[in-house]
RNA sequence: GGAAAGGUGGCAGAGUGGUUGAAUGCGGUAGUCUCGAAAACUAUUGGCCGUGUAACGCGGCUCGGGGGUUCGAAUCCCCCCCUUUCCGCCA
């Protein structure tokens, strides 16, 4: 959510930062309905300003034995005045709300200007020793090599689920319970993140904080009974953690980290890059959030992607950053760094983590402020969150990455102590 | 699922219709004292919205949420949510 007293005061600034992330502005909708809120506000507090005044009197002109009938007949008629213009004003605010929930944030100056995720720029690639992009062997890709070695079965996860829904058998299981403890492990002793074991089910409140509702409510798998939604992202039940609580300054940067399955029902995107562990409806991440002072969230984002960045490294997997251009940035990102890591069977880079700062636009949602040690102010936090990193897609570049020309698997050494074995086949 | 109790300011905890944004205690902040600290004492101390000034300010809302009764609601009535305890069920 932007703060609409910036929106009153930066339309040009706003209008252009929606467009050049492909929304409609609705800015001078906003505007109007903000103009007709302030002037109801005016005439209705004067109106209980008078109410209060005069009620404030009535204990004494009781006491004096006075009559007060007459007053109480005017005050009736106050009364009523004031339950219509306060209806008025309700009505107004409603529609306001309903257009600013749909307001994207800002791009930050520093995100290029773009349509799509062509215009998306490479910040920068890492390969480990001795790799090249260019295959010299052909290599199978994760399903047949998956199959072949008896570690993940999508057709049984389809019978019992869905499409979409992966079982991971013997030492696939251990594999990816591996990798979820390495990363969890590295981030809590080397990155200084604290560990966060949230709930899975959420309620609409936390949905909307994170800003997932309402643009991607049809995204969402939503238990109707309880009203409870199933999370597509820790970042969501951490982040609102602290909903609607004002933190110490001494307590930021809060760093946390927590691994959670994932759920998506990626309506609307079959048959692009829905093969196997490319697009499922269940994954396993481990999510970095940060809530943070504003003051240098920006160089948090540049920890944040180091610290996913770090997880690559120490498994050897190639990966690239991308900058996202403001046309393919998410609708409450104000910055985001893309993770990619390469996948030589399919041959093409595939998002494995997705670094964003929000700045102030989830802490407004969610209500998430600090209060300042040096003057007792309050206000609002920045949040930021990462992927560190999604497993499947991980698992992608792993099994393409470490296999061997007879098609067994290595561990990457720096699993191999979390597994117990060193290759499967 | 059944029964009961309860949701008040950062925390604890008063308050059952009228100057109560709310006693009291703790905590926080500032000051006095001190070489310094502690203790003690004094003062101060919520959030949101609107409006406005040179600055201070002024007004409204806010006692889980929503509705109702009333001239007036933290206090009375209705609905919902949540928490705790006991019973049942159960990993």
């Amino acid at each position: 959510m932007l703060d609409l007293k910036f929106i009153r005061e930066n339309a040009d600034l706003v209008k252009q930062g929606v467009e050049n992330k492909n929304e409609k502005s609705t800015v001078d909708q906003v505007l109007a309905l903000d103009l007709e809120r302030r002037e109801l506000i005016t005439k209705t507090e004067e109106l209980k300003a008078k109410k209060n005044q005069v009620s404030a009197q009535i204990p004494q002109l009781k006491k004096a034995g006075q009559d007060t009938s007459e007053i109480f007949e005017q005050m009736r008629q106050v009364s009523v005045e004031i339950s219509e213009l306060d209806g008025k004003l309700r009505e107004v605010e409603e529609k306001l709300n309903a257009l600013l929930d749909w307001i994207p944030n800002l791009p930050h100056e520093s995100v290029p200007v773009g349509k799509s995720a062509n215009d998306n720029v490479v910040a920068r690639e890492w390969f480990p020793e001795g790799f090249s992009l260019k295959n010299e062997e052909p290599v199978l890709d994760h399903l047949e090599l998956g199959k072949k070695l008896g570690i993940l079965d999508f057709e049984r996860g389809a019978k019992i689920s869905g499409s979409g829904f992966p079982v991971y058998l013997g030492k696939g299981a251990t594999l990816e319970r591996a990798l979820i403890s390495y990363m969890l492990d590295l981030h809590i002793n080397d990155h200084g993140y604290t560990e966060i074991m949230p709930p899975i089910l959420v309620n609409r409140d936390s949905m909307y904080g994170t800003a997932q509702l309402p643009k991607l409510e049809e995204d969402m798998y939503h238990c109707e009974k309880d009203d409870l939604f199933i999370i597509p992202t820790a970042e969501v039940p951490i982040t609102n953690m602290h909903r609607d609580e004002i933190l110490n300054e001494k307590d930021l940067p809060i760093r946390y980290v927590g691994y959670t399955p994932c759920f998506r029902r990626e309506a609307g995107s079959y048959g692009k890059d829905s093969k196997g562990f490319l697009r499922t409806h269940q994954f396993n991440k481990v999510e970095m959030v940060k809530i943070v002072k504003p003051e240098g969230s920006f160089d948090e984002l540049e920890g944040l992607v180091n610290d996913a960045e770090d997880i690559l490294k120490a498994l050897k997997i190639p990966y690239r950053i991308l900058t996202l251009c403001t046309g393919d940035l998410s609708f409450a990102a104000s910055k985001c760094y893309d993770i990619e890591t390469w996948s030589p069977a399919e041959d093409k880079w595939l998002e494995a983590s997705s670094c964003s700062n929000f700045v102030d636009f989830q802490a407004r949602r969610a209500n998430i402020k600090y209060r300042s040690t040096e003057n007792n102010k309050v206000q609002f936090c920045h949040t930021l969150n990462g992927s560190g990193l999604a497993t499947s897609r991980l698992m992608v570049s792993i099994l393409e990455n470490y296999q061997t020309p007879e098609g067994k698997l290595i561990v990457p050494k720096v699993l191999q102590k979390y597994t117990g074995f060193e290759v499967i086949g």
